[in-house]
DNA sequence: ATCATATGAATGAATG
DNA sequence: CATTCATTCATATGAT
């Protein structure tokens, strides 16, 4: 890979400077809460090798939360897929029998051979189906039961499927100090 | 190795952690961008070494954005403060804020001091009374408080709140692509 | 100061 | 050739 794409700047030269962000002081992107959730999301409803336009379009729509780079999406979803298959392979001492390519743990929904060629029928996920593909490493189902028992942990930001829910304002003025 | 991470919460509960993000990285605290920003917004403003009760009414405010522990906000500025001290030790001494009374390691070692033992006993050196320590507004932070072992779900203010609004509304229907 | 871990980034091998 | 996967490096940072 590397230039096959949206021609990453290869080389970490890459800029410095700092970032807009949150006041983050990195030299590396690293993705504000939002577009972690985004992504995360777009992972969660199948989607893992972004093509080339895909990569653009969710960067430009990331980029309004903060800087963000086509080539950092690349790497996202790269890393995202590594890992959560090796997590996978820590924990999952079951498959042992290698069925040669073992690695179907995800891509449910379509056959990664095609979709990632721009077939202009990338909309995959257009509508997104909350539950799809086989949530192995989740299992929220659970999670959301907030009525029989007494969940006695905060949860975090939502989860919430249906409505995502950004946080209050909150004036970040120090003023309740 | 010591093994037994985080050596906090990690039992009771403390599931959740970031949104899904590489699987989990349940254990330890992940600040949100709001967060963080609060955080380092204070820092910049001089706060270094924050008081036991700041940093109780800064994990308050914090946790809005998210699970959070005060020894959270006591570590982060730890960290932070140093951090920001060797990093300063290659460039120049960017002597900025400094309130002429920043080495007390802590004065604030009441409760926290049972997790950390406090290397040679500073100072106390009073309060650091870095600014109006107005702690007033409860009226406003009172509605925000949503501890834990509620399980509440605290989204229902939604951006009713005519404040800024750093990003839109995170448009999770990844309906862009 | 040190450790542990998460994760961004990069490279190269494998595969078709 | 184009892609995908695996491995490794580098670094930021929460926690001790």
């Amino acid at each position: 890979m590397e230039e096959g794409m949206s021609g990453f700047s290869n080389k970490s030269g890459s800029f410095f400077g700092k970032i807009g962000s949150t006041g983050t002081k990195c030299g590396r992107w690293n993705p504000t809460t939002e577009q972690l959730k985004l992504l995360t999301e777009l992972f969660r409803s199948g989607l893992r090798t972004p093509s080339t336009d895909q990569i653009q379009k969710i960067s430009d729509q990331l980029s309004f939360y903060g800087k963000i780079e086509s080539k950092n999406v690349f790497y996202w979803f790269q890393n995202h897929k590594a890992r959560e298959r090796q997590k996978r392979h820590k924990v999952s001492f079951d498959d042992k029998y290698d069925n040669s390519k073992e690695n179907t743990i995800d891509d449910s929904t379509q056959s990664l051979t095609g979709m990632y060629k721009v077939p202009e029928v990338d909309r995959v996920t257009e509508t997104l189906q909350l539950f799809p593909l086989n949530s192995f490493d989740e299992s929220e189902s659970e999670k959301f039961r907030v009525h029989s028992n007494e969940c006695r942990d905060n949860m975090m930001f939502s989860y919430t499927m249906g409505g995502q829910v950004e946080h209050p304002p909150l004036d970040l003025r120090l003023s309740f100090l």
